[in-house]
This record gives C-alpha cells, sequence and structure tokens, in this order.
DNA sequence: TCGATTCTGGGTACGGCGTACCCAGTGGGC
DNA sequence: GCCCACTGGGTACGCCGTACCCAGAATCGA
C-alpha cells in the first residue's frame, strides 16, 4: 500500500548526469563489473512497469538480476538516480514510439499544423503515463536533461512556431498540455490501482455506498445531486478528449487574436 | 524520501462510512475512551500538513496525541481508513473557506454566472492542494462519499445549469477542471519539495545541469532549444492562468454552439 | 458489594524498506 | 609476482504498518 518518492540528491547530479551522457570512465584497475547500468535500468523499469513502484525495492530488483542488493550501488548512487535514469529511459523509448507515428517531419520540411500538433502532443503525454504509471509518483520537477529530455522538447517545439506566440507562450502551451494530460492520467491510474488493490470493481465499490448515498439524498439537502440523470457517471462520455478539446478551441482563439494583432510569427 | 498511499480496504468501507457519518454507536461497558477520531484526524491533518505525509506514520501521531501507536487501531482500522477520514475533513474545511468567498448563493437565488464559477472552481481545486500538499498523494478514485463530498459536488453544480449542457457533460466540465488544476498542483507542489529534500534551489538546480547543456546546445542538435529566448523559461507568465483561460474560452465556445447562450449573465 | 464481562491501552514482534559500513576476493599495472 | 584499486555482497541500523496478546479499567447482573 506504500510507494517510493524521490528526487536526485545535492552532490549527486553531476553523477547521475554523467551517468545520462555517458560521460563516466571505468577504471582501469580492478576486476570487471558483472552488471551494466544499462541492465540495472532496463531490468527496473521492467519491474515497474509490471508490477508497480512498490515492488521496485533495491532488494527486490537485486533478486530479479541475480545480485545481493548493496552490489547495485556500485553503480546507481542511490535509488533516487535510479528512478531518474528510469525516467530519462522510458522518455527515450516513448519518443521512439510515437516519432514513428510521426508529429515532427525529419525531412526539415514544415511540421504539421499546430492543433494536431498539440493534440498529439497531449495525447502522447496521456499514452506515456498509461505505459508506465510509475511515472505518476516519481517527482519529476527535477528531470534531468538527458538526451531524450532534450529531444522530446524540441519536438514538441518544432509545430508551436506557427501559432505566432512569444517563447514563455510558447512554454505554456507546452505546459497546459502537459498538466492536463496529467491530471488525466493520475485519475485513470488510481482508479485502476485502487480496483487491482481492492479487488473490488468500481461498481462493487459504488454500490457499497449506496445506502449511505440513498439516505443522504433522501434527506433533501442536495437536491442537484439528486435530480441528475441516471446517466450522469454512466454515460460514455470521454472526459479526456472532453478537456482537451477545451483546450485546443480556447488556443485556437488565442492564435486568431494574436494573427490580427500583427505579431511577429517567428522569433529571430 | 518515500511516502505513503493507500485506497480502503474490501470489507471496511462500512466501518468507514460509519466512521464519516458518525452512525458508531459507543458501547456501554468497558472504559471510556481517551481518544477520539475527531482528535485523530485533526492532528493527523496537522502533522501532515506541517511536515509532510512522510512524517505521518502511526508511531509519529500516536507520539503526537501522547499514547502508544497500536492505540490508534482502536479507533481506525488503519492507515488507510485514517486517509479516507482526512480527506473528508480537509475537504470540509475547504468548502467552509471557499464557501466565505461565496462561489454560490445560500438564499437560493441563482448563482453567478457559469464562467466565473468555473474559474473559482478550479481556483478553489488547486488552492485546495495548495493547503494540503499531501493530497496529492493519496488516492482519491475511492473517494468515501461523506457529508463534505456531497456539499462540494453539490456546490459545484449549482452554477453549471445555465450552460445548457446535458448531465454527463456538466460531470466533464468538473472533471477537466478537476484534471488541469491536479496538474498545475502536481508541478507546484513536486516543485516545492524537491527544494525542500534536496535544500537545493530551482536556479541552483538548473546552474549544476549548465555545462552540459551548453554542450549539448552547442552539438545543433536542438537548434529550436538553442534558439529560444534568454526569458523563456524566467518570465513571469502564470502558466496556471494562461492554460486555465484556454479551458474557460474552449467553454464559452462549447456553451455559444448549444445556443443557450441567453442565460442572466451576472445576478444584479 | 462483588465477580464476570467487555472494553481500552499499548508492549512486543514480524517482515518489509533504503542504505552505511566493512571485509573478502579479483585482476590489471608495475 | 606483488600491490592495491576495484567489485561483490553480508550484516546491521533505524524506519515503516500492523498482528497478536495481555494488563487493567469500567460497567453490568447478582
Amino acid at each position: 500500500m506504500s510507494s517510493t518518492e524521490a528526487t536526485s540528491g545535492t552532490g549527486k547530479i553531476a553523477r547521475s548526469l554523467d551517468l545520462l551522457w555517458n560521460t563516466g570512465t571505468r577504471p582501469a584497475r580492478g576486476p570487471k563489473p558483472g552488471l551494466s547500468i544499462d541492465r540495472i535500468v532496463t531490468t527496473a523499469v521492467e519491474l515497474a512497469d509490471a508490477e508497480g513502484l512498490d515492488a521496485l525495492s533495491m532488494r527486490r530488483l537485486a533478486t530479479e538480476l541475480g545480485t545481493g542488493a548493496m552490489s547495485l550501488y556500485r553503480y546507481v548512487p542511490g535509488k533516487a538516480e535510479l528512478l531518474d535514469l528510469m525516467i530519462d529511459r522510458v522518455q527515450g523509448e516513448s519518443l521512439d514510439a510515437e516519432g514513428a507515428t510521426g508529429t515532427d517531419t525529419a525531412d526539415g520540411s514544415e511540421a504539421p499544423d499546430w492543433r494536431t500538433a498539440v493534440d498529439a502532443m497531449a495525447r502522447g503525454f496521456l499514452n506515456h503515463f498509461r505505459r508506465h504509471p510509475w511515472l505518476l509518483k516519481v517527482n519529476q520537477a527535477r528531470i534531468l536533461l538527458g538526451p531524450s529530455a532534450l529531444r522530446g522538447f524540441e519536438l514538441a517545439l518544432g509545430p508551436l512556431k506557427s501559432m505566432g506566440f512569444s517563447d514563455p507562450e510558447m512554454i505554456s502551451v507546452i505546459v497546459a498540455a502537459q498538466n492536463y494530460a496529467t491530471g488525466v492520467a493520475r485519475m485513470e491510474i488510481q482508479t485502476a490501482e485502487a480496483v487491482r488493490e481492492t479487488g473490488l470493481s468500481d461498481e462493487e465499490f459504488w454500490d457499497s455506498q449506496q445506502p449511505y448515498l440513498e439516505r443522504a439524498m433522501a434527506s433533501g439537502d442536495f437536491p442537484r445531486q439528486a435530480a441528475l440523470s441516471e446517466d450522469a457517471f454512466t454515460a460514455d462520455i470521454d472526459h479526456f478528449e472532453f478537456g482537451l478539446h477545451l483546450l485546443l478551441d480556447g488556443l485556437e482563439k488565442r492564435v486568431a487574436e494574436r494573427g490580427q494583432s500583427g505579431e511577429s510569427p517567428r522569433r529571430a
């Protein structure tokens, strides 16, 4: 029932970055390492994907790798840094996967229009969380700017130039899409987790509250809820789509306003 | 560096709901309890607010209350259920606080127009998280429908009727605002947490990555990032406001399409 | 008034966690 | 062939949630 969260520590940032950019050099003396950061990160991601962040303990990961728990600390300063590496790893993988469907053109020709691009970006964020639900529980505020992070950001920036926004506003567009997708992902993931942890389906759960609910509705204190139609919660509206459309329509309006105010569409 | 998350368990839902609705009855025999659920929940919320969810262990909470750890289990089935109660508690408090500024009218007259109401709702969600950052780490998918939850939902529904949406769509509006605010809250809270945990300010952190970043920019692989203006990240754009306006503008368009815009825009 | 009963308080213990510390053994450089 | 930097990993510490169980308190029927 518990989960782990971490942020990279003070003096270890440089070390983590070295790991990320492969700047580290193997010492000449001593026995050759039996493991590799790559293998550790790969296994860690597989484990977290399959069984959740709770299952990813240093002991368990070591067992999975066939070594002792403390051996991992020869490769990684601590669990926090391992998580940083995992973040970069899955970021790269998602970019490869999404890149295949193409939100950007490799040949330098103009990217797709911004609306499809932002749409794809938001979907990309959501899918990324769906592929790796444990990401939601990891502090990503102190993201290490590894190759994958930069590549992703570069890809995202491409189609936004055509909006005619200032640079800070362009960042805001990305942040808005990211934040919205994150919120949706949180709701989805927590729901799935609740089902898994309690062994109780959503329906079973809400049913178990029904008696209390009926009493409350009968009290007359909640007329608006009592008046809601039966399908208010069960109708298969895709909440994500709904909100995403709102965001895109809002952007559309802002782009139109910008267009007629004669702002320079591109930075020098 | 670790934090706790929980969902209420199978057989304990009824018990939790009894606690929430005060349905439980004290037994006649035996010594009088020295604690009360109310005091436990209050202290737990204070502790979590002040020192974060990590500090909220059963042992620590018991110490704070001047008793032994196991005594708490006389009042609460487990930590998961305690968290459920804490959620309901702060929900109620936030409603009281926000209610004072008034997103709804108590006298039954028409509520303010939907745009200010949704705006206030989103701000309310964000402020709620700001007051109680630990909420972000608690699984809220299986929220117990206590009095506070129902009251909050009832309050939110009020001003939305004027939008002319179907019931499921109205839910979608609330969900969209909630999800967006949650995403923003996550970013804010994780940033603050990173500062606190590492003792490193944001600037110090990004500075420490600067050498790697410069090398990457010089490589020419990231032209769009290299071309970003200096103030791209430092400009004091409020990202939350930006995205919220997008959502509201998007809603505006949708409401107009519905053709029911003849509703009274504001109460006299 | 006095057991009997039923409850509350909380000590002890178990299996988990991250990781500090330390020693044994390996193998390339001289 | 020796030295010693290096890797592997066992042990231990202080946390966590909580199962189990017993001592003592409060109230009942007699």
